[in-house]
DNA sequence: GATGAATGAGTATTCATTCAT
DNA sequence: GATGAATGAATACTCATTCAT
């Protein structure tokens, strides 16, 4: 008979004054990731959360109201931190005068570096964003933001490139980056990963020239 | 994906020979593929399954030892099919003398018509691929048959074609595809699909160019 | 991520077809009364009301959604079995040509022998009649139809009976013998039983006269 | 109603001697009260308590050891309320000079409106009573000041009335009063108040004339 | 004196799988 | 050959209570 005329009790996830509780929060969010990455969504337990933070499961639902507010924690946090890279990394490239292969080499190689690391964990992303409209809504933030600094990259070697529907360009560029490093982290002990990348580079360079 | 550490179980399951017993497996495989695409794997019930294909849950279990074995069956068809559709295509191009423009839009096209009605699929086989060694074992066979017949392709027209390293051209080449079709379909809605695929075409035809 | 864009499944919990089914549901009914009488509905757990049962957890949840569904079946199974004694008392009454005095006799003491067994789970009931609005639905229902059998039995005798507002006067008869059964169940060991209850005929007898 | 089985604390918990403390604790039982009315005793939490009595849930446990006790001292608090103002109606009605029909009919009204407020609370208590000895306990102390007042009532007015067992007829009268509040609260909106409540005067007028 | 972060046993519920009928 | 009732380990989440700051 839990509170079957439901009146709103206030918030019971507070905002956390105290140091502390924003290193726990900081905690969780790092097991969390740790353990999404490797076990994905389903299989990966709160109370495991809970056990692999040194905190107990009780304080894991201090500071998320469930697991889905940890998930998508996490999703936005790393595509912001993704989208940082990139932003720097086209803003390195326009201050440096790089010319355009310069460019295009430097973008993949640093983007492949942001993503370098979480491979499962991108994964379990793009199948959430099919299946959760909130994660889908999250991502497709980043991704608007991030299409916009390609193109603005696109724009600032505009006098060198041809192409006839940028808006797709950027789609298609921004994707098949995206994959490839997905690939390459599933088999990358498979693959040689130089020799990938750096035909990526080539067919984009073509592309664009 | 829990649960499922499939001690072997003997000879409990047969393999059907009775033409009603192939109908009943075909039911169950088509119901699981629904599912599985509709809710993903870990929401998707065995006695959903079963319900749902009309039969009882004992059914079920009649024909498949367990739940990942039914996901492994369709992993397993559904890439023998793209791999089929994939080859005939590139037959025909080969057969009707396409030149490499034509050849390239005709194979992308082609699968992406393979690829087009399973986007919740995909994403949930890409993600057991990375979690499932089963699983991952049976998308890297299916996917080298795929590779070596690309690279036929390529080797058709070698003479128009200049590439450094072809197999890792095949890599990105492949993974391209089927990213930019994952997007697509994550976007049906949002996005001209024709000029994306098209911007898609002419990055590949300057590529290999 | 379970079934977040929820489609029907189709019903859970299915009528049950074969005799075993029956006896089980029956089985867990009658210790879930037992226990929600011992212990409240709150400190009544499912596990324990499995247990108890001899059964597993699992097939306590076969056969009823929620632990509130077994609840609202006890409550609607006990409201139906006290109206029935109910209107056969009355019936009896009206056959036998007992008069007025006779009848209110056998009437308090008939549904006392109704109502004996479950002053636990009578107190529970009424909590939950205030909190929960489907058990106040179902015992409105049932209220609803005893009050009605009790105004039948005051017209029988409405030639021996000064009542001014017959439909008030039924409220203020039932709920005396509801409440007097429910404090002499409390007190069962400290107050002379028959006392109170001739007295309480004796009010009621003086009442209607 | 779990987690209680209250080990003696020692002197963790002071009696409250400055007026600040005083205050708090009053807070402290109002909120509860309100709480306890509106959700029950389960569904009511201790934060809940602390976070509407707008102190921190360390506060609460320093003024009382545990929920449970919170709620006797509710319980307790109410008894002796209704007890205070059912011995002042009768004083006033003996002073009065009433006669006996204006007396049950003041008698009635009075204690009716002492009841009014708190029918929910009502119903958790009559829980209580049966589930917690500690309760009980104090239930009963409250009910025989009561019942003893209610006898010197009726031996006010020895002369006037004619009743067999005194000692059975304070019980009815108590506890039909008792139940008839219950149903009216339950019913507020639904029933003719006024009507019931006449009813019912008339039915105890007659009874002990 | 007070605070609120942390604890962890406890609870309802799900679902892959088995096996008696 | 099939059925579906039964199993029970596993899981997300709650809340009374403690105690370091």
């Amino acid at each position: 008979m839990r509170n079957s005329n439901g009146k709103p009790a206030g918030p019971r996830i507070k905002k956390p004054v105290q140091k502390r509780s924003i290193e726990t929060r900081n905690n969780i969010i790092n097991t969390a990731k740790d353990l999404f990455s490797e076990l994905g969504f389903d299989a990966t337990t709160t109370n495991l959360i809970a056990r692999r933070s040194g905190l107990s499961i009780g304080s894991v639902y201090a500071h998320f109201t469930n697991k889905l507010e940890i998930f998508h924690t996490i999703l936005e946090d790393f595509s912001k931190d993704v989208f940082d890279y990139l932003k720097e990394s086209i803003q390195k490239i326009i201050e440096d005068r790089n010319n355009l292969n310069e460019a295009i080499d430097l973008l993949v190689h640093g983007l492949f570096n942001a993503h370098k690391l979480n491979g499962h964990l991108n994964a379990e992303m793009d199948k959430f964003i099919l299946m959760d409209s909130k994660a889908g809504k999250i991502r497709a933030e980043w991704e608007a933001k991030t299409n916009r600094e390609i193109l603005n990259l696109i724009n600032h070697f505009s006098n060198d490139i041809s192409i006839k529907d940028k808006h797709a360009a950027v789609t298609v560029i921004h994707r098949s980056i995206h994959e490839v490093f997905q690939y390459l982290y599933k088999n990358r002990n498979r693959l040689d990963e130089k020799a990938v990348l750096d035909e990526f580079v080539t067919m984009l360079q073509k592309y664009v020239a």
